[in-house]
RNA sequence: GGCCCUAUCGUCUAACGGUUAGGACGCCGGCUUUUCAAGCCGUUAAUCCGGGUUCGAUUCCCGGUGGGGUCACCA
C-alpha cells in the first residue's frame, strides 16, 4: 500500500521550528517510501485562523523547499464533516445533546456554550494501540465519557475532522507530536464508530527550551521565517532539526535533504524530549556557509550592496562568519565588515600613536599595483615592524584601515582596499587630530 | 492531582547482555596570530535511585524519583 502521510497546521501563529521538524519527517518518510506528502490546514477554528499566518507556513515550507503534493483546508470541507456526522447519529454512534448553557468552572475566557451539541457514545472501556516509536500504549477510555465531537453538524470539532480527514485522503502514518498521544484514544473511538481503518502511528518527542519547558516565543526566536531573517541557512535548520531526536546510527552529522531522504529511519526517532541549543545550530550554519560558492554567498546579501567590492571581501566574509548576525548588518553601519565599504570613523586615542604611518605610507607607495598583494605587502612591512616593535606598527595600521580594534589582518585588509584607497586611510590616519 | 510518555557527559546522541561507555556542539587549555575570529591539536565531563533476572546489566523486569505531555463546545 502507498504511503500518505500528512503535516496538519493550523494557522494560528507562523510555523515554528517545532512544526518544521514534524513536517520534516513527515515528508522524509513520505520520499523515501515514495508516497505522498499532504499539506493540510487546520483552519476550523474560525475566530483563532488567521491569512497572515497561513502564509507564513506556506511561505516558510517553500523556503526550505518541503514541497507537498497537495493542500486542503477543512474549512472548505464541512459538507464532508456534515455527511459524515449525519451517518454517525443515524447509525446510533452519535447523539444530539441537550446541554446547560450555564457557564463552567473550567471554561476558557470566550467559551460560549451552545444549548445543543453532538456527542460520540462511548462505546468501549480502553484503547490500545501501536506507537511505530513507542510501541504498545493502553490507555482507559472512562474519563472521555460521551465526548464532545461537533457544535453543530457544520461545525465539527478537531479530533472529528481530523479522523474524517485522514480516511478521506488515504493517510496511512500520522506522524505528529507527542502532546498527540492522550488525543489518540479519543481519535480511534472515532475511527472506529465510522467504520474508518486504523493508520500507523508515530508519536515524535517535542522539542524543548534549555530549562526543559515547552519551547516558545519567551526563549527567543521560534519561527522559521525569524531564523531566515537571521541569516541562517535553509540547510542549517534541514541538517540541526532532525538531529533533534533522530540520529541514522553513525557518525555523521552533515546531511544533505538527499541524503536525510536516504538513511531515515521512523525506528531510530528518540523516545525523550530534546532541548533546542541555539550554538549548535549556529555551527551547522557554518559549515554550510563555507559551502557556498562566492555567487551563492553574495546572493544573501542586500542588492544594494557594491557587488565588486562585495565579490573581494567575500573569501573574508566566509572565513569569519561561521556564526552570523544578520548577514546584512555585517556590511552596514557597525558592522563587522562596514570599514570596506565606508571610510572608517574613530577616535585618534585607537591608534595608540601615529608616529610610524607616514614610514607605511613611504613604504607602501614603493609597490606596484600589481604587487599589492598580502603577501607583498606584508614582506615589505615585516622588517620595519620587527625592527620597532610588530605593535607599534601593526596595530595603528589596522586602525587607520578599518577603524576597529578587531579585524583580519592589516595585510589581507590593505590589499582588499587597494593602494590608493589604503595610502589615503593611512594619509588620514597621520593628520587626525 | 488523574491518565499517558520518558530517563547515558552541560546539550544532541552511540553502544547483538560482555566496550578503557564512543562521537558532535559548547566549555577549558595549547599551537598559530599585533587583535578578534577561523583552523589544527588536546583536556574536562555521563549510564537518576533502589530492587530483581543473569556468570555478567547502560542494555531486560518491577518500584521510586525526576522531566515532559494531556485532561475545552482550541487545534
Amino acid at each position: 500500500m502507498a504511503v500518505v502521510v500528512r503535516f496538519a497546521p493550523s494557522p494560528t501563529g507562523p510555523l515554528h521550528i517545532g512544526g518544521v521538524r514534524t513536517a520534516l519527517f513527515n515528508y522524509l518518510y513520505a520520499k523515501q517510501e515514495g508516497g505522498r506528502f499532504i499539506l493540510r490546514i487546520e483552519d476550523t477554528d474560525r475566530a483563532r485562523s488567521k491569512p497572515e499566518f497561513e502564509k507564513n507556513i506556506l511561505d516558510s515550507l517553500e523556503w526550505l523547499g518541503l514541497d507537498y503534493d497537495a493542500c486542503y483546508h477543512q474549512s472548505e470541507r464541512s459538507h464532508i464533516y456534515e455527511k459524515h456526522l449525519k451517518n454517525l447519529i443515524a447509525s446510533g454512534h452519535a447523539y444530539v445533546s441537550q446541554e446547560s448553557v450555564a457557564a463552567k468552572e473550567g471554561d476558557r475566557p470566550g467559551t460560549e456554550r451552545r444549548a445543543e451539541v453532538i456527542r460520540l457514545k462511548s462505546s468501549k472501556p480502553d484503547v490500545t494501540f501501536t506507537d511505530l516509536i513507542r510501541g504498545e500504549i493502553k490507555s482507559g477510555t472512562a474519563e472521555l465519557g460521551d465526548f464532545i465531537i461537533a457544535k453543530s453538524l457544520t461545525e465539527p470539532l478537531y479530533h472529528l475532522a481530523v479522523v474524517i480527514d485522514d480516511w478521506e485522503m488515504g493517510v496511512t502514518h500520522v506522524i505528529r507530536g507527542e502532546d498527540h498521544i492522550s488525543n489518540t484514544p479519543r481519535q480511534i473511538l472515532i475511527q472506529e464508530a465510522l467504520g474508518a481503518p486504523r493508520p500507523a502511528y508515530a508519536h515524535i518527542p517535542l522539542i524543548l527550551a534549555p530549562d526543559r519547558s515547552k519551547l516558545s516565543k519567551r526563549h527567543g526566536a521560534v519561527a522559521v521565517t525569524e531564523y531566515r531573517e537571521q541569516g541562517f541557512l535553509k540547510e542549517s535548520l534541514l541538517n540541526y532539526l532532525p538531529l533533534l531526536g533522530w540520529n541514522p546510527g553513525t557518525d555523521q552529522e552533515l546531511f544533505s535533504l538527499a541524503e536525510l531522504i536516504q538513511k531515515f529511519k521512523l525506528e531510530k526517532i528518540q523516545k525523550a524530549g530534546a532541548i533546542f541549543n541555539l550554538e549548535k545550530l549556529r555551527w551547522f550554519n557554518g559549515e554550510y556557509i563555507k559551502r557556498l560558492t562566492d555567487a551563492e554567498l553574495a546572493s544573501l546579501f542586500p542588492a544594494k550592496l557594491n557587488r565588486t567590492k562585495l565579490l573581494r571581501i567575500l573569501p573574508l566574509v566566509r572565513e569569519r562568519l561561521t556564526t552570523i548576525a544578520k548577514l546584512d548588518e555585517l556590511v552596514a553601519g557597525e558592522g563587522e565588515f562596514a570599514y570596506f565599504f565606508h571610510s572608517p570613523d574613530y577616535p585618534r586615542e585607537l591608534l595608540k600613536t601615529q608616529a610610524h604611518l607616514p614610514k607605511l605610507r613611504a613604504l607602501l607607495s614603493e609597490l606596484t599595483e600589481g604587487e599589492f598583494t598580502p603577501e607583498k605587502i606584508k614582506a615589505t612591512i615585516m622588517p620595519y615592524a620587527d625592527s620597532v616593535g610588530r605593535g607599534e606598527v601593526l596595530w595603528p595600521m589596522r586602525v587607520a584601515l578599518t577603524g576597529r580594534e578587531r579585524s583580519a589582518d592589516p595585510f589581507t585588509v590593505a590589499a582588499l582596499l587597494g593602494q590608493a584607497e589604503t595610502i589615503a586611510r593611512l594619509d588620514y590616519a597621520s593628520k587626525l587630530a
